[in-house]
DNA sequence: TGTACATCAGTGAACGCGCGTTCACTGATGTAC
DNA sequence: TGTACATCAGTGAACGCGCGTTCACTGATGTAC
């Protein structure tokens, strides 16, 4: 099992975040405990204290991590107008509604993140910070900090979108909100940056 | 203890769900044990069976009737273009994100909701579309249906927008997502309906 | 090449605790006579 | 007016369970000789 080079255990402890951010986008932070998302790994949950030092320390990498996953894969979206409304256009589909486990951890997870330790907020904050500054440097070469005020806003308002069409059981109110979210995010998106 | 009139024991599970919309607001759904709840209303965890049939059963009516206070507090509100824009300051305020337990029960609990059992999503869909009909009623009496959609859109950014100035831990960056969030909703709201 | 040893990632049982839920009981009240 | 009784909202101890966390142990591996 063992006296493997050190980056076997490195990648035992990413397989974990890994599996973790999937099933606590899924059932919450609460809802989720440790012998589950042990076995989600393929381990026991006796493992889990030689990786992470607690539950909260596991939170806060799985936060990290989601975000530095997300500011990747918005690397990958083209810069362009078309781009952009593509972009918004995926994130307030129903398969990203359909799919948490997938999808956005803010979107999943956002007022429980609220609710966590220092800490973990702290995480948070500066994994947002880093998707936003990426996002304010493609939208707007000549003025990032008015750019980044504004991405951030829009994007709060898409996770708001977002669980709001889940917590929706109508099918079609659901859809509404979704269609409706997309118009209005464009919109606001399109408005001149004086805004 | 007993035999008083039916209206006590409807007042003493009243108590019960306004004293648990706090908690819950507060510590989340799954952070709120029924023993705490039943403490916060002056109570032992024994009595609760007597009112609700479950904790699953408490949370649909606690949120049913934090939509129902809503509502209330909604038609108090001026219905003018002044009075609107007075609303959105006060939802997207400093004082509203500091004080989760006195504020709205979606900004609290939206990504919770959207994991509880079917019956209290379906509770929650009900309540907010009550909300939302008052709301479209007096903002275009002339066409309340297309009014609905986008008063429910924007409200979801706004709960969003709040959310993530709850998550952060930079002050500076919660008050610039707060303030950029009033000036994107009023620019919704004052686009034409035909958006 | 073969054997003894040190390493250490992972196991799995156990800890105390609080969860949601159940239930036998209490005791203040309104009613009956 | 005074006493016995029925009612029933609320008490508080207990149930099994899963939580986060700890720890003595295992056993496959690389190293030393």
């Amino acid at each position: 099992m063992a006296r493997y080079g050190k980056e076997h255990k490195q990648a035992t402890r990413q397989r974990i975040v890994e599996a973790a951010g999937r099933r606590l986008k899924r059932d919450g932070i609460d809802g989720s405990g440790i012998s589950t998302l042990m076995a989600d790994a393929g381990l026991t949950n006796g493992a889990f204290y030689a990786h992470f030092e607690s539950k909260e320390d596991l939170v806060a990498n799985v936060v990290a991590d989601q975000l530095r996953a997300q500011s990747a894969s918005f690397s990958e979206q083209p810069t362009d107008q078309a781009g952009l409304e593509q972009f918004v256009r995926g994130y307030l589909s129903v398969e990203h509604r359909d799919n948490p486990e997938d999808g956005c951890p803010s979107a999943a997870l956002l007022d429980e993140i609220g609710r966590c330790a220092d800490a973990t907020r702290r995480t948070f904050t500066d994994g947002v910070l880093v998707v936003m500054d990426d996002l304010a440097a493609r939208l707007a070469p000549d003025d990032p900090p008015s750019a980044r005020a504004k991405a951030l806003s829009v994007f709060a308002m898409m996770v708001g979108t977002l669980q709001m069409s889940r917590a929706l059981t109508d099918p079609h109110l659901s859809r509404e909100v979704l269609d409706q979210g997309i118009n209005n995010v464009l919109a606001v998106l399109s408005a001149g940056p004086e805004r």
